[in-house]
DNA sequence: AGAGCTCTTGTACGGTGTACGAGACCTGGT
DNA sequence: ACCAGGTCTCGTACACCGTACAAGAGCTCT
């Protein structure tokens, strides 16, 4: 078992998952396990958010103090790092297999990423902060990777498609995700929170002559549909935009092979 | 002004740039005012991380006590939005409408706000967790949607290939900087860094087993060039990307104008 | 001189992560 | 039956955080 204090020192190794470490058995009086406590955070944090949780309170919901949590586990950051992982299994990659080409594959992978961003909001922030490398990440990445292979793209090009499509799905799901947190904090559903916002810009001065414009294209946005149906919409057409794009460079790699592109 | 507890009660209203406010001026004994602080946050969340930001230790960089930063700012978290909006407006707007066209106006765009995001390795976590419409915002803002404008894309498809290029770079960014940021607090270089990190994989026989495949494509990758070759190489080659998929969108409306489309 | 505004400070409250040491419980060996 | 040693839980304490509140300092205007 490693101390916080010791972790800190050496960064580099500042990750669970590249941490030799014992499983520590959940006999004991209180009945308490890892798994259980990641759970119990993972319950927590997509009812009250990331900011709000305290060791202190997981341990009062497992009926325990917060000390006894530190017998499972070196630090907070411990907890967070085994919540993601076990999220990250949430991906249905047997559902890719099962596609019948690469680019259905990554729609699928692509929408399952998505949904597990915005079904848990305090993912994006810390998939940002942590390696990532636990198993269940770590088969996702696999999957991708290999889906990418399929597309024939060379070697040297897979790296900058793989960014292409899943940084935009990061980008995309945080911020469905975050606006989604914002309008439960305000008690509305997402699309009061728009109308609301929207309308905060329009009685703004200063905004609304600095963007002149744009605030017609906001209110046409949400005349027709609802916010939901837009996100899906908007979000389909961009993969279309970055498989269509994904087809051109494999098409001229075809064309100019190896070298003799310019 | 607004008492953070007060603030917590609307959260809808919970930007400072929703707020009408005075600017409360600095003719005081200790010649603080609204810039400075926020040029000194700015030069600490530079330096230390955002973690390591406190009220008191940027009241003390100030010669000045944490509770009279108060005066000028409500919440630790408006000091925290009128630094990004300042460090947004590090982006080069004029230097993009020199460029010949939407493409290279894209690639600019993308290029400066990947530079913010690595330069300031505090952006991108903030960035996903308040709202951005300060005045250097929504001018970057303004312009990223004139752009895509530019292309010929129709109306209802210029959302998604804002979104496909701008989380794309956001994330790319996120993840740049996360690394250089864990790079520099484990004092290596971001070469030196890699290495580290890929061997402590392969010495992990889980993870090695998993991933059989991966570890070469990981050494080659770094056998030839830096790593800061490698991410400067991927983030063009993920632009060619998009770009090209941009492309094809605008020439399949073209064939099947308006609604004909399937 | 005194009123009033602008700005700074001291103190205090309730929270946080976690280090440390004391104890409770169970198990196996004698 | 006893006790040593491991496994697990807890109470206390420390340093730190954001910030509410009220008292005061200094300046300007009447």
């Amino acid at each position: 078992m490693v101390k916080a204090a010791d972790r800190a020192k050496n960064p580099a190794r500042s990750s669970v998952w590249l941490e030799k470490r014992a499983t520590r058995g959940g006999g004991g009086p209180a009945g308490l396990d890892r798994d259980r406590i990641v759970a119990a955070s993972i319950r927590m944090l997509d009812e009250e958010g990331l900011s709000k949780l305290s060791m202190r309170k997981l341990a009062t919901e497992l009926g325990v103090t917060a000390m006894s949590l530190y017998w499972y586990v070196d630090t907070k950051d411990d907890i967070l790092e085994y919540a993601m992982d076990s999220v990250y299994g949430e991906i249905d990659l047997a559902a890719v297999d099962a596609a019948a080409d690469w680019r259905d594959r990554i729609r699928l992978l692509a929408l399952d990423y998505r949904r597990m961003l915005v079904r848990h909001g305090w993912m994006s922030p810390s998939a940002g902060q942590y390696l990532n490398i636990g198993p269940n990440a770590i088969a996702v990445g696999q999957k991708i990777h290999d889906t990418v292979a399929e597309t024939g793209l060379s070697l040297d090009r897979r790296p900058s498609a793989m960014s292409a499509v899943f940084q935009f799905v990061y980008g995309y799901g945080t911020i469905e995700s975050q606006f989604g947190r914002r309008a439960a904090e305000a008690g509305m559903s997402q699309d009061e929170f728009y109308v609301d916002s929207v309308n905060a810009f329009r009685d703004d001065p200063d905004l609304t002559e600095q963007v002149e414009g744009l605030k017609e294209i906001l209110d046409e946005r949400t005349s027709h549909d609802s916010l939901s149906v837009i996100w899906d919409r908007d979000f389909g057409y961009a993969l279309d935009v970055l498989i269509a794009g994904i087809e051109v460079m494999v098409a001229r790699e075809a064309e100019a092979p190896d070298g003799t592109r310019k």
